[in-house]
DNA sequence: CATGAATGAGCGTTCATTCAT
DNA sequence: GATGAATGAACGCTCATTCAT
């Protein structure tokens, strides 16, 4: 897996299932020992990056604190994330638009973040998401966010600027 | 460019040439008469699209009117552009995640889109966006209306209450 | 002709007929007005090199001289084409090693060569190569023309060395 | 290799890498398993031919014999390689004036024949070559005997006859 | 006769996948 | 289970040749 996202992040999709195997230091027949075929490895490698992604955005989540701390805690940690692994961030990016992950393993991959979702929803109900769908509301959200670490990874030096603008939208957003 | 908005929006950016030629009703050599490569055809269909999108995001423009009104009217037209030809803009999403889309190719793109680009600007100055870089802005602004057209074309029995939350969201973000 | 000299010296065999076309300033369809097909071309720019390296050979032949003088005057017209029309004798090279000319066409060749074939009959049947067959004496006496040419054009500031050098091979092979 | 050198034979350097596996008894791909590319085989070949005809021609050299026996020894190795192996001879005829054997092969060659040159020089110095330079000599001694194979191929009833005189030839520009 | 756009067969090369060892 | 050579379908692109204008 990690082999597998190191490769896509500097080849792309369209890498050659050799280099993987090469990446990850075994031989190209034995790559699939482990999986299926190539799109079955892509569609594990999608799930595995996403729930680790939700997992580190909830990790210490305060339970009873002031709703703003709260939120911004969960932007904190989502941010903090993107930054720390900008390869698996952008190995993410490219598997979200492939056309072959399938509707499955995104459906899978959207339980895998159903607390997340949780708590976005608990955000739609308060502000001028009111009237957003549950899907719309969540969508707004998670866009608000990857626009925000693209812009932290490839600028660092104002990442913090950003993330604390992009903290400013999505509150502006949820009140 | 039409036969290959049609294929890539079918069979993605793998699609053979000469699917494309076929859909187009011409021989798969005859493409490389028009076209150098497949990588040209496709920076050609993204500039071809991109510059559809701004002129029609702008059409009709109004002079002197209310600020929130010509904001409204830019992004219903933008809104307008999208829900009227999902296939274009399913296939630019596709066409701006290649990695075939040359840096020279998206800067023309840019270039297409310079007046857009210069009323973002002008909407960034006023609201919570002040502290924003001026291509953090933009680039938050493109991922509402990105996500709102998303909902738009997908759920189109709310595509008029979609509009006006995400004009809701935008509005509020540039106040 | 002349086009098609220039581009198979530049570009080979394989050159496409739409260069030699345009070296020719016509269009890439007329060249098959004039040429049934690039074998066809290729076949009749042979004949026409050919035959006019024989007459450049032949120029100004001295009738009733001493023989020593007579053969040198034929050599060095021989070797005076070379170096002056070095890309014609490039070209002829090539050509004669494709397997696009036919052996229809190598015989006239020949035919065309008739006047030089005699010449070179009369030299066999002198010296060392008397026991040669016509052909074999001739080959010979080809081979070691074709072999000084190279030298002198791919080495001009000894031309006039090796010019002298591969006539004495020759008048020794022939007394 | 073997297959690569009938396949020449019989179609020319143009055939089919297919064509090439299918003789050899692998697939089309598996031909890019053992050869970078079609040139990559093409000097591969090459240079194999070429050591191969240089090893053959220096085979049981006589060390301390008479010059002109030695001499004759290896023109007549050089003619049976020739004549044993007409299809490895005919590529090599092919492969030569190729514009795919790159120079760096052709100078790997070259070294192979090392001892073959030594060889020549050792003869050009005796006699009318005497002032031919190095190369050129080689160059005539080389095309005397390509000729000399030619005809001993093409016209096998009179092969021991043209030998002979092909090497009475040599004899003569040596001595 | 000249033009040049259109044709489509053909080729070199890649790579996901298989399977004998 | 691991290996890596072998497979062969598939693709982008070229170019000799045709033919409507």
């Amino acid at each position: 897996m990690k082999a597998a996202t190191r490769v896509i992040v500097t080849q792309g999709l369209s890498a050659p299932t050799a280099t993987i195997a090469q990446e990850a230091g075994i031989s190209n027949g034995s790559l699939f020992t482990y999986f299926e075929s190539k799109a079955d490895l892509f569609n594990q490698l999608y799930l595995e990056l996403k729930a680790g992604m939700a997992s580190a955005a909830l990790q210490g989540f305060p339970a009873g604190d002031d709703f703003r701390k709260q939120v911004f805690q969960l932007w904190s940690n989502w941010m903090e994330w993107a930054t720390s692994n900008p390869e698996k961030r952008r190995a993410l990016a490219q598997l979200g638009v492939s056309d072959e992950i399938t509707p499955a393993t995104r459906a899978a991959a959207h339980k895998t973040m159903a607390s997340l979702a949780d708590l976005m929803e608990q955000m739609r109900t308060s502000g001028s998401l009111r009237n957003a769908s549950k899907g719309f509301a969540a969508a707004i959200m998670s866009s608000l966010a990857e626009t925000t670490m693209d812009f932290m990874i490839h600028d660092p030096a104002n990442a913090k600027k950003h993330c604390k603008v992009g903290f400013e939208i999505l509150w502006r957003a949820i009140t």
